[in-house]
DNA sequence: CGGTTACTGTACCGGTTGGTACAGTAATAA
DNA sequence: TTATTACTGTACCAACCGGTACAGTAACCG
């Protein structure tokens, strides 16, 4: 070997997803894309193979790092009771709302619109992130007390309504009306399940 | 004249919709839609001028033809208690979760994710498609008694919920898990507003 | 009948796409 | 030093893109 060899490569795929999340996903090309990086787009295909196989790393390590950025505290180390469910749960909207989260979570919303369309890779994908975060909130909500079934019914809507929310955010950004449907939801929870209430340890 | 003139061109239109709905609509291109209509590119752009042309009249057209289809029964004919507003959303609802809606709500987050990107057409379209539903759900929510101001905060909600339960669906077509999921949050909805329980006239 | 108008097919334009051939360059291994 | 390996830039490819030029073709008007 002559060259440090993956040095580059990560420094490429490190710009790559920024310059991805910022100028949008599907409808950028190799040579723009090397543009922004500054290099020649021969050099996005020596080190990544071809475009599918840069746009797929880039998608799982921006999986794998707003998984990280984003998760309620405690969730990934199973340490019960890092705060209360209803604590933990702000928490992680508050991660969610940062604008400075917005241009991955558009590139999410990219990779929903591809998997609808029957493209593999992204369906696959998107089923195993969404099917995770319903495992890490059905967990908080059980830890807390709540019924198996109805946690994992409980913990789909959540989902859903991040989502929901999310998309009026990012693509039109309302924060105080986005923010007070989600407080509005918050209370229909608390009120649903009472154990969730803050300061409230559970009662398992 | 010679020919009938706008014959072909709504023919032409209708059957776009149709495709731009099944394969996806911005990464299509004119000669494919030519190819699926059985035409050349060339008729595309002599009826419609250009492309941009033509995606904005198939969304304008959508747009029209989701509200007709899947709005409220009443809510534009200013009907006041056209069934109970929780019937009138169970109705909303069972529409929208019917499979044949399934390409056109594709193709309306399609148009969410470009409007995420900056690109003003789409911006706009979807702003005013957004503010039409939230007033037609504070109309109906109002109607039943419900404080203006609260009422805004939970249309926006349901109308979120609604976004994120669709997208769901017509991404991984969990068709029982999502709907368990909207059942859940009408439950939370009803307990938060005992008003609009089915056969409670509202008390204005 | 001829002329005008409405439409349609063919063939093409310059530009961009993902991907490749090939000739370098430079650092390490022998 | 020489050979090998790792990397990078230039120049190119066929395929496709949206859009246009132009020559039809067919129905109506006079």
């Amino acid at each position: 070997m002559a060259r440090p060899k993956t040095d580059t490569r990560e420094r490429l795929l490190a710009a790559a997803i920024d310059a991805a999340a910022e100028h949008g996903f599907s409808q950028l090309s190799l040579r723009q894309l090397a543009e922004y990086l500054g290099t020649s787009h021969r050099m996005l295909l020596f080190h990544f193979g071809s475009k599918d196989a840069l746009l797929l790393e880039i998608v799982r390590a921006v999986e794998q790092q707003q998984r990280h950025a984003v998760a309620p505290s405690g969730a990934e180390r199973h340490e019960p009771n890092a705060g209360s469910p209803a604590a933990r749960m702000n928490e992680f909207w508050d991660r969610l709302r940062d604008p400075a989260m917005w241009p991955y979570e558009r590139l999410f919303f990219e990779i929903y619109v591809q998997a609808m369309r029957g493209t593999e890779p992204a369906a696959k994908l998107l089923d195993h992130d969404v099917d995770s975060w319903v495992e890490t909130m059905v967990a908080m909500l059980t830890e807390a007390g709540v019924e198996a079934a109805a946690a994992r019914v409980d913990a789909r809507l959540m989902l859903a309504v991040c989502r929901g929310l999310l998309l009026d955010l990012v693509a039109n950004g309302d924060p105080d009306a986005v923010d007070s449907a989600m407080r509005r939801f918050g209370s229909f929870m608390l009120r649903a399940h009472p154990e969730l209430r803050p300061g409230d340890p559970g009662s398992h």
